[in-house]
DNA sequence: AATAGCTAATGGTCTGACCATCGGCAAATA
DNA sequence: TATTTGCCGATGGTCAGACCATTAGCTATT
């Protein structure tokens, strides 16, 4: 055995070179420039090649930087434009949203994460709502009314209704989490009342249940707002639960 | 005016073709197979030069996808050894790297979001917990209570205890949005610890409320345990939330 | 005035090359 | 024999140059 291994002191003493790879220190580069809002949302970088000369690397590992922070949702490369700041300014949604990218398919768990997201939301908004809030969910509401005919329009309107209620919660992450739950379940949602002989009554209900959530959100009843969405939830996902077993 | 762009219904019937880039196609191939665990963690891909004989692609573009996968905590590439697939736990660390990008809205939004999963995930654990669950938690709680004068000790215990009740769910993807929001916070909460006159009466307050929320899983009293967790959160999260507005 | 065609700029992709590092193996050494 | 040293191939990291597809903006034609 060396002597130098053996010694716990002298080994400590020496700790592992630090070896940044040149991406990485681009990605640092441009991630501070974004924090210190030297580089705003909507600006546009200069061209990759002249990137490549500023920071005197190759164009392959300024691309695979940019192709990094693309993916996080910092920048956009548009062909023939540039490359420009996303003003979307969702870091932390987009973790969130690779948390469970890999967990996916179970989708009793995830319908069970949105009611709670939904309700909790409800609750919130009955406390923060703006009249501007109301206001726009009564618009919603109006519009769902107006396509009890026409299934598209009427799930686009519904859509919109739970997602001014999260907005009305003034939470950019619980609104990101639900915004995202529901995109994954749109597609088993749009299967459900795609069946003609469901559909027509499930709207019916569907919109007075709704009434009743805008009515305890109205009243700054938060409770009452919860427990509203949290039977519409019930009530509407129990085809989709039967669905989902059959 | 050209008669095609007048005709609403002709727009409508053609839509933008779908323009997917080489890289997009890989991350999404390669992100395919770890979700269906048939790349596990641990797992050495192909050489570089190979897989793009098998994609098909040049190398640019390859390393393009596998450097998003890199950041994105999926993969994990080392020089002359290969590039291997990571387990999910190091996605966090480097997830953490971003946490400076957060600003204080966020990071109440975030404490707000933490909260509210906390007591809901106490509420359905108090329904589902095994025997076995409870049995962890109390082993966890008598962890805190060893730790008392252990700062790194009682903290370890303290996360312990939170993640066993998300675990106690049985639900994954909110067990997974626990230990994100939970993993961005951690180091405000240990900040939050790290001041000497507040830690120990804190210590022993943490440790009462624990007790409580235990015995309420234990009665399965959902409701009283999800006070009682909401309680907790708030008193432990009074200083953190005092640290951000100052 | 509107349209079609041209041109330069730009991101996207491919190729081939070189370098630094790592693992393993054989030769040299004690 | 056991250990160290030096070498070699494989591999990820980086670079440079080229070509392609797309876009915006200008120009000439109608």
């Amino acid at each position: 055995m060396n002597a130098l291994t053996d010694s716990a002191e002298k080994a400590a003493a020496m700790r592992p070179v630090q070896r940044t790879s040149v991406s990485d220190a681009i990605i640092a580069q441009i991630t501070d420039l974004i924090e210190r809002n030297v580089l705003k949302p909507g600006d546009r970088l200069p061209p990759e090649r002249e990137l490549c000369k500023r920071f005197q690397v190759g164009r392959s590992s300024l691309r695979e930087a940019l192709r990094s922070l693309s993916m996080m949702g910092l920048l956009e490369g548009r062909v023939g434009e540039g490359t420009f700041v996303c003003d979307k300014g969702q870091y932390v949604e987009r973790a969130l949203q690779w948390g469970f990218l890999l967990d996916r398919k179970k989708l009793q768990d995830l319908s069970e994460t949105r009611m709670m997201l939904e309700s909790q939301n409800a609750y919130l908004a009955a406390e923060r709502a703006t009249p501007a809030d109301l206001a726009a969910m009564a618009d919603a509401l109006a519009g769902m009314a107006e396509g009890l005919a026409d299934a598209g329009h009427f799930l686009a309107s519904d859509l919109q209704f739970h997602l001014l209620i999260a907005q009305a919660t003034h939470n950019s992450i619980l609104y990101s989490l639900l915004e995202t739950t529901r995109s994954y379940l749109q597609e088993w949602i749009k299967e459900s009342l795609a069946d003609p002989s469901l559909a027509e009554h499930r709207a019916e209900l569907s919109l007075a249940e709704h009434r009743q959530i805008l009515a305890a959100l109205q009243r700054r009843d938060a409770e009452a707002a919860r427990q509203a969405m949290a039977a519409h939830i019930r009530s509407s996902s129990g085809d989709l639960a039967e669905k989902v077993r059959g």
